[in-house]
DNA sequence: TGAGGCACTGTATTTTTGAACAGTTTTCGC
DNA sequence: GCGAAAACTGTTCAAAAATACAGTGCCTCA
């Protein structure tokens, strides 16, 4: 949806996402064009109408300031991930939430439903939504979402070389430790944060 | 700041919020017309200048749509409480937060930074911000937010008759009983979520 | 009881905006 | 080096929006 625009175009959005949010309400086009030292409104125009034309914003026609950002997006919430897909693959998105991912720091890029118990004793409990920053590496101590054997996983990274352990906090689960020179090891990031929605009765 | 509006002027407010939240972007004088009903522009632009002079609103001069809500306040963040006053005193608020209080059901009214591990068991970890909705009463086995002796502590609770206990998550800690006959026990709200933000390390 | 604040109607005028029409320059794939 | 899309300039005009001015009815409080 926000993939094929072109680069000048994207910086448009970006701008209309500020005014948004500093401002409390969209730009108009004069406003677009003194932003970026347009010298006619209608530069401006026509990168709306072919922002509009990919679907990335929404006109209303005739209405001051009628530009909408389709809607709060928020962030996606990752469900059980399938064999061999990505992890941010549209079919593992079971919903969204509107939270802002600076939230946190550094900021999420999803939200991952935890399964199972193998992370109780840090205090992340079965169907709690795990803050993850997307990031291809991680430090020794941090929690980490990984993907061994196509299984995705949350535990504490630690390495030793070219072993590296992924340690559950629960006595009943045994850590994984897994040879990089042999076995690939995908981070899909680190934990940055939860949120539990809802208390268990 | 909002409280010394009259009824109608608050429900004007109300609406601009509702418009803004929805619509992403402040009302214009006719619509708020429509949709109060009014037949003139200038019932809607007497009301504006009446928040904006009660510092409810912002008027930008000259522009469309320049209504501004002064900033979104979010939930307050409730640190240490102090013996004998309100939980939601402004000296206990260490900060807030922007979250929309209907991510949590019930609604979250405030965000109560949790000291200590009595409640460990339960994923509620030093540090954490357990999300609470005010409520006078609990049912038997919510986690609640109670004042004891004009200490604010989180504990499951359960009730015999007039025998109140409240349970740790941590057999490193005992059980608080209560005979409600005689010691007062006020609830002030329950749990209905968690946010923790960053991983220990 | 009458002065003043609140909540409006009604009309008019100016700005701000949106949006159309007609062109020019630049970039880039082919 | 041709052609098309992208990225603009410049001008114009009508609709949308802000805002001023002149009133009316109702309620409250002194």
């Amino acid at each position: 949806m926000d993939s094929n625009l072109t680069g000048r175009q994207r910086e448009i959005l970006d701008f209309i996402r500020a005014t948004v949010e500093t401002e409390g309400r969209p730009p108009t086009r004069a406003e677009v064009c003194t932003a970026f030292g347009f010298r006619s409104p209608n530069a401006a125009e026509s990168h709306l109408r072919a922002l509009a034309a990919k679907g990335a914003i929404l006109l209303e026609e005739g209405r001051a300031r009628g530009i909408r950002l389709p809607d709060g997006i928020g962030l996606p919430i990752v469900g059980r991930v399938a064999a061999g897909s990505p992890i941010l693959a549209v079919e593992h998105v079971e919903s969204r939430q509107q939270i802002d991912p600076a939230l946190f720091s550094p900021k999420a890029d999803y939200l991952l439903r935890v399964h199972g118990m193998s992370m109780r004793d840090a205090g992340i409990l079965d169907g709690d939504l795990l803050a993850v920053h997307r990031a291809p590496e991680a430090r020794v101590g941090q929690i980490v979402v990984a993907r061994v054997e196509d299984e995705v996983t949350v535990k504490t990274f630690t390495r030793k070389g070219n072993l590296v352990s992924l340690l559950p906090a629960n006595p009943d689960f045994e850590p994984i430790v897994i040879d990089t020179r042999r076995e690939p090891l995908v981070i899909e990031g680190i934990a940055v944060g939860l949120i539990r929605k809802g208390m268990p009765v």
